[in-house]
DNA sequence: TTGAAAGCGCTAACAC
DNA sequence: GTGTTAGCGCTTTCAA
């Protein structure tokens, strides 16, 4: 808390107090292999007892390298943060950013003016996307000035060539969506997210596509926003028109967890009464009442995917375009 | 997507279109105040023109500012972003920060080595600390050598004299308890939070201030980790231990629901039964069953007072070191 | 009010 | 293997 901060030391410094160059000591400092190990030696001694840490700022300047990457998240904040879903692809993501040198920058704000020219500013060398959304042309804007991955693949056209890690959610939710058919429900209703998400059209289609195979009615549908409220009041919607309802896929526990609370307060037993598939497997699949029969998909991964490919795009290697993770389902006790 | 990055325009390019020098242009970028109008309208034409943007490194390299600001969360990943109480800190911090030129460090490793290397090695012009914990000597290791806030007081002694933001926790559970007396409960009971956080020992003092002055016993408490299944496993093991309660001051509203949900397997209707009051007011007091009464603190605006506190003192001016904030009494229907 | 010159701390050719 | 020499793009005295 003192102001008494004293000037920190200098590569100068460093390479006087180990008798070599400036151009020897930053050498040592990022790894040249070419140096004598008694050179690297007196360097790192230097190094460690003038405490000397790099100015990034110098560095930079230096090598036209930030070392940062951006977190961007174009979602409202409360409602990021709400979701164990991108919980645990934050989690991914820093954990595999903890072995490197790059640091993590937030973006919370969405596709701004602001943040559009901080991302393309030469602020940071890369970008993660992450957000259920793809508004306007924020992607392509973005890429065409520095490398980036988004989660989720994109919604539009024109974000077609951007680099994403996903997971097949039509497959996925047809999945979840014969597991209900396969214990004998003829009634099946479902959750859907917001049909500006891929992730909430791709997963109502999958519902449709295993009832339509299955030769039962699709109509049983309504919307929610991926939230637990947005999930209560989406369940509150169904029972009130199709009050023979037998099971519902929801397209995320978050919301899973909402419409169970729900059934509960009309009276309806899970599974019993209706039978209820989440999508995640976040933590919150297991936290409720009933552990949640769901969809697993492996966010974490996700995340340290994401940040695998961004590492490589940066390091200038090949990388593929399109990630696609695998799915599961889990069976617990909602059906 | 493409690779043909052009590069950005320079300061001495902007100074050429404008016929002046680099250091004018410089003045006028800086909102230097002894410009003359014309040459300030020439300059800014020149930049609009050519889209320049400053380079952060070499202006950080120049005048020895990052305008980083690092988001300090020593907790674990998915229980810091799965408790709304931090989704709300982090809005205030993140909403203050947009109207700065700062940008946001995240840094959710906990007190690491290469954490404070980063922070104590002049990556950031300071710190936002977020998060229950205080751990060993962490803060006052960062506090010697930038500014740092915290969110909530600090635990150890040799922490004492760092600036903070917080509610008077005492208190705030006092008034909580209180209700509950005064709507008649009289075997009332609290979940803790864990003794090794502030917000835990300061929230159950209050709970037992409020009992011993009514003169009702203050032995029915178990402790949680401020998760919701920690608030669950606490109440499962108040019933155990004492199955005639008939209120529960729980320190926080995320292990209130899980209290809750517990309650209700039992049996056990809220508020007829047993009467809750939780603490915080986040939004999930309200996505419930029964609405939550609760201790309202007001966590986007600490967040906002942080970011305050940080750039006044990144400023050079005077600080109060604490700031304690109102909090209040939120009456729902499950007390 | 403006320009010239120096320098922030580092990396990267290029020589030796 | 190691040192020398130039910058990277900006801010900031100091003079004018």
């Amino acid at each position: 808390m003192t102001n008494s901060r004293v000037a920190p030391p200098t590569l100068e410094e460093v390479a006087a107090a180990a008798g070599v160059s400036r151009s020897t000591a930053s050498r040592v400092i990022n790894g040249s292999p070419q140096v004598s190990p008694a050179v690297i030696e007196a360097v790192n001694d230097a190094i460690t007892s003038l405490n000397y840490i790099p100015n990034r700022a110098a560095r930079s300047l230096a090598n036209r390298q930030t070392m940062a990457i951006a977190l961007v998240v174009p979602e409202d904040t409360r409602r990021f943060f709400g979701d164990p879903y991108f919980a645990a692809i934050v989690d991914g993501i820093s954990r595999s950013l903890d072995s490197t040198d790059y640091v993590l920058n937030l973006q919370l704000a969405g596709p701004s003016r602001k943040a559009i020219r901080y991302l393309t500013g030469g602020n940071v060398d890369g970008a993660l996307v992450v957000s259920h959304h793809s508004g306007d042309n924020f992607l392509s804007t973005i890429s065409s000035a520095l490398p980036v991955v988004v989660n989720g693949r994109p919604l539009n056209l024109d974000e077609q060539d951007n680099y994403f890690v996903d997971v097949d959610n039509t497959s996925a939710a047809q999945l979840g969506t014969q597991h209900l058919i396969s214990i004998g429900r003829t009634r099946i209703a479902t959750i859907a997210g917001p049909s500006d998400m891929p992730a909430g059209v791709d997963r109502s289609l999958g519902w449709r596509n295993a009832l339509a195979a299955a030769g039962q009615p699709t109509n049983r549908l309504a919307f929610g926003d991926f939230s637990l409220a947005g999930g209560a009041a989406a369940m509150r919607e169904l029972l009130e028109r199709w009050p023979d309802l037998d099971a519902v896929f929801v397209a995320s526990d978050l919301m899973a967890m909402g419409a169970m609370s729900v059934l509960r307060q009309r009276g309806k037993g899970v599974p019993t009464d209706v039978a209820v598939v989440g999508f995640d497997d976040s933590p919150a699949a297991v936290n409720g009442d009933v552990k949640l029969t769901t969809v697993r998909q492996p966010a974490t991964e996700m995340g340290e995917m994401m940040t695998r490919m961004l590492l490589q795009l940066l390091r200038g290697q090949q990388v593929e375009k399109r990630v696609i993770m695998d799915t599961s389902l889990v069976i617990r006790d909602s059906a």
